[in-house]
DNA sequence: GGTGATGTGTTCAATAATGCACAGGCGCGG
DNA sequence: CCGCGCCTGTGCATTATTGAACACATCACC
């Protein structure tokens, strides 16, 4: 039972009665539709209508047929109104991915999107592997430092993390300020354990402080802003969060090469629905109250 | 929603997850699979898969469109199989239409035919007004007298229909044998009421018999069988029958011109499925036996 | 890192589907 | 009884759909 299409113009004859009804209602010319119905009869080896002059009428087969399609007819209409329904709706599940590092960063805003959007469910994928986007195993990306250059990927600048390198003031009670850069292998850090770290903050880290001096370290940022606030040593927090903390002591004077840009990216497949754009406007907006 | 083979390539293309396995299992070029899909995407407005170069994935859109599209392939699958099965079967209604006049002759051969073939329910319509087969009212009509010459109809020759001028040897007891043609008017006899009956031997008895004479008159060719019976009068009565019953008196020598042809009348479009056949071939050979 | 297999996507020629025009049948109303 | 409207049905020109060929991307395997 190949060519749905037949079915559907033979579903329409069987309704209207007449190829000419059938014909105005599909749009077609009505030589098509008679066409049509010879086709398909002529392929099931079987009449599905009476032909006379007046009009056509169903045979049991074309009862049986009328049926069939029409509740097909039904149920294509219905998935059509929840297909472009869903369209316009913000709905349904919501996947983003970045790195590990950046979860404790990004879950409070995901939080406030899915309390504004309670019929979204929001799965946030952090892990080892980078989650990629032309599989399909998310809609939008959170990706850092320079520019994703995929194709198929729309990419957009999103935020520009600003780091500051702060200790506890419980650290500074104990230890002293660092006079100099090079009064550092005195102190204590906290820093990042793998070496491939791409983060220019933790290169910059990598550069400047000795390796023993890298006391604590860690694989999750969380872990480590968690660490230098209970005055483990001196670490890399966001800016504005170590500046608003009054227990923060920043260390260092602020340098913009720390400074790392955060891209959202989207395949062009999902960029244009408007639950990818509603999260995207919303990260956006939020990111902009922020600063 | 129209165009329903577009939802057909995208099942496939959502069942496979390739353009290629689904232009193979539809036998088409996977460029058209590739236009089918897009097109409905565009018409939607909604993608329905994610593209990659290794092949598609379904959006939620796509995963709904599979789920319904799944369920209409099957419904689909299994009409055709039912009408397939329809077409070989003998089975459902089969209606069969013919003057009153004939029903008491008819009954019995589609009584048998019923006991033969349990699964069709027969419907045997007679009545005032002609049903007739180009509106579908009836799959088999018998007809009598001439050819019936309808475009679209289908005729075959099925019966000779042989009368004889019969009475009851009680009423040939009481009355004694008509000794001619010219006796005829000092008998009684049992006709047809309407004076309309183009039955060739009511014709006859029209103009043999007084009308006086014909003292019983009917509506009901089984109604009036019984009166001559009953030894209300001389009365035609089906040749075969009447020879063998021996309560039965041939009153006057068979005459050709008495006998009309019955023709088995069915629609081109029904002439050739098999239960029209079945019932056609049974009263073929019902016929050819009793004579 | 290179190579073959697999799959997508686009162009252009071939083919099949469509629309158009016209013929013919049937029924209805004057 | 005849004309008129509505419907089916068919040959022909047109249009749209399809298929073949090619370019390119990706992945698995060596």
């Amino acid at each position: 039972m190949d060519n749905w299409d037949e079915i559907k113009t033979a579903y329409q004859v069987a309704r209207m009665g007449t190829v000419s009804g059938a014909a105005e209602v599909l749009g077609v010319h009505h030589a098509t539709v008679i066409r049509h119905v010879d086709a398909l009869e002529r392929r099931l080896a079987v009449k599905l209508f009476q032909r006379h002059a007046r009009g056509y009428k169903t045979t049991e087969a074309g009862e049986d047929l009328l049926r069939v399609a029409a509740a097909t007819d039904d149920q294509f209409s219905q998935l059509a109104s929840r297909i472009k329904g869903r369209g316009e709706a913000v709905s349904g599940e919501l996947v983003v991915t970045s790195l590990m590092e950046l979860s404790s960063w990004m879950t409070p805003l995901l939080v406030a999107f899915q309390k504004k959007n309670p019929d979204v469910t929001v799965r946030f994928l952090t892990g080892e592997r980078l989650f990629r986007l032309e599989y399909g195993e998310a809609h939008i990306a959170i990706r850092a430092g320079q520019v994703p250059e995929q194709p198929d990927n729309v990419v957009q600048p999103f935020h520009m993390l600003q780091m500051g390198l702060f200790a506890h003031k419980s650290y500074i009670a104990a230890h002293g300020m660092p006079s100099a850069t090079d009064d550092y292998g005195n102190h204590r850090f906290v820093g990042h354990d793998d070496a491939q770290m791409r983060a220019p903050f933790f290169k910059w880290m990598r550069d400047m402080v000795p390796a023993q001096a890298i006391s604590f370290r860690g694989l999750d940022a969380g872990g480590l802003r968690v660490a230098v606030r209970e005055g483990a040593g001196i670490g890399f927090i966001e800016l504005t969060e170590g500046r608003a903390d009054p227990d923060l002591v920043e260390v260092h004077p602020h340098l913009p090469e720390w400074d790392s840009t955060l891209w959202l990216v989207t395949h062009v497949d999902l960029h244009r629905t408007p639950k990818v754009q509603a999260l995207l406007s919303f990260l956006k907006k939020a990111v902009k109250k922020e600063m």
